[in-house]
RNA sequence: CGGGGCGUAGCGCAGCCCGGUUAGCGCACUAGUCUGGGAGACUAGGGGUCGGAGGUUCAAAUCCUCUCGCCCCGACCA
């Protein structure tokens, strides 16, 4: 892509309302604009990230198992209240109505659709172990939205929902889930930790929040420091090894992790001083065990190898998209801007023209760009007529992991200057090297 | 929902307390000149119903009333 072209509104005050870093570099940044309290529009460089953060979490939840489909964002009435829910969720759904005043709602979840969708389909317990998952737009009435996307009304949520025909399939279904939610978050760049959760709204007696440390998190965390050391599950785990995946989850809930709310501190106390960990967590995915809750309101039934009807076992599984965006910058930025994983970098190579207009670095700008685009590799070509400052202030903001630098006085000497955004180290090799080291770099 | 704060140009702000020229400043924007490795300088420009409504007054960004929006703390929160 080239900057001349494309749509990137950078900022170069704060505006005021931002208070945290993400927040801040978000908008700075020109990924996110605010259309009303809690509600975000994604700027060009947003959605390219978010589109990344996405396909990140549809790999790993394919790899498990899961089955994408789409659901409406508005709902009727007539399911929640099929389930108990409609009078009892509250004030944070949006209830609407269409012009035949029937009552409609914008779903902030969707465990009666989905499982309205099951039982009209599914009656065998041969078609199971299932889960369905969709990407989809949440909108929840917060009491008080804040920190940007980190805590939005609208949203952008991954919501799985399994169904088993008993607790043994369901408890597996649900550690399927927690083993692809580890993969899923070490892949975004972001170390993340179970912990035991309550389960609010949504029910049920097995529910574990997945948290990443960050300073500015919303909730207080404590856990056993070996938590930030545990390796992470490879892509290559066997899902249908019942044993082996419930190996995995024992061993990630064998040690102490709380949120303040599950916190109990004589458990925290028993953990050697040296081990404990207390800190800020933010709250990236949830998970959901709550057995026949929507099943049996809802009728959702299967008919057993006995031949009789059970309800069937279910779980839910959340991940937020939008907030992980807000999420990662918080894990991951500097006082220049923000540093991306690679993996979801809206762009992987930032190429600076320095001198817009000489025909050696426009030269050689353009073959880098060529060759850069044609192996594959996301490139945002800085070809502005702007001073190099402008360039670097900029390209440090949007925090593209490489910078690719051509000026007129290394390329003098044949050179280009090749920087690593995370630590700023530069190296000066030529443009075929440069490119060879780039493309080689971002091979899978 | 309780408490606190803020709405003046795209962004950041001053002016308001104590009413009185044509509402200012920085950045950004437009045209141009000189520039060219960490937000360059200069010259000349454009852009505002001062969140909205009502009121007080000879006169309102400024005082009063109501209202809308936004932010922060708390409570709340798959």
């Amino acid at each position: 892509m080239r900057l001349s072209r494309y749509f990137l509104p950078i900022l170069r005050d704060t505006p005021k309302e931002a208070e945290i870093i993400s927040h801040r570099l978000m908008l700075r940044a020109g990924m996110i604009r605010q259309q009303a309290a809690g509600s975000y529009t994604l700027l060009p460089l947003g959605l390219r990230t978010l589109n990344k953060v996405n396909a990140i979490i549809r790999e790993e939840q394919n790899r498990s198992g899961a089955v994408e489909l789409l659901m409406p964002t508005i709902q009727s009435a007539e399911l929640w209240r099929e389930s108990g829910r409609y009078d009892a969720y509250g004030k944070e759904m949006l209830r609407i109505k269409d012009r035949h005043e029937r009552e409609m709602l914008f779903g902030p979840t969707n465990e009666e659709m989905i499982t309205e969708i099951f039982r009209s389909y599914v009656k065998s317990y041969r078609e199971l172990p299932l889960n369905l998952y969709h990407i989809q737009w949440k909108f929840r009435d917060e009491v008080r939205p804040r920190f940007g996307v980190m805590r939005g009304r609208e949203f952008l949520m991954k919501d799985a929902y399994s169904f088993d025909l008993d607790q043994a399939g369901a408890v597996h279904a649900y550690n399927k889930m927690f083993v692809a939610y580890l993969r899923t978050f070490e892949r975004l760049g972001l170390k993340s930790i179970p912990m035991r959760a309550d389960t609010g709204p949504i029910g049920g007696n097995l529910s574990h929040e997945f948290i990443i440390l960050a300073a500015t998190g919303e909730s207080e965390v404590f856990c056993h420091k070996d938590f930030l050391e545990f390796p992470v599950p490879p892509a290559d785990v066997n899902f249908d090894d019942v044993a082996g995946i419930q190996g995995i989850v024992n061993k990630w809930t064998s040690l102490y992790a709380a949120t303040s709310e599950m916190h109990e501190e004589a458990a925290y106390q028993a953990i050697p001083e040296a081990s404990r960990v207390s800190a800020r967590g933010i709250e990236v995915g949830h998970i959901f065990y709550f057995g026949t809750k929507y099943s049996d309101p809802m009728g959702a039934t299967v008919a057993g190898p006995d031949g009789k009807d059970a309800s069937v076992h279910m779980g839910s599984y959340g991940i937020g998209p939008t907030r992980l965006l807000a999420a990662i910058i918080e894990a991951s930025h500097d006082e220049a801007g923000i540093i991306w994983p690679e993996a979801i970098a809206p762009f992987t190579v930032s190429l600076l023209n320095l001198k817009v207009g000489d025909a050696a670095v426009d030269g050689v700008c353009a073959e880098l760009y060529a060759g850069l685009t044609a192996a594959g590799i996301d490139t945002l070509y800085d070809d502005r007529d702007e001073r190099p400052g402008a360039k670097f202030i900029v390209n440090d903001l949007i925090g593209s992991p490489w910078q690719l630098i051509v000026g007129p006085k290394s390329l003098g000497e044949g050179k280009v200057e090749l920087k690593r955004r995370a630590t700023g180290e530069r190296e000066l090799m030529s443009p075929a090297a440069a490119l060879d080291r780039l493309a080689g770099a971002s091979r899978p």
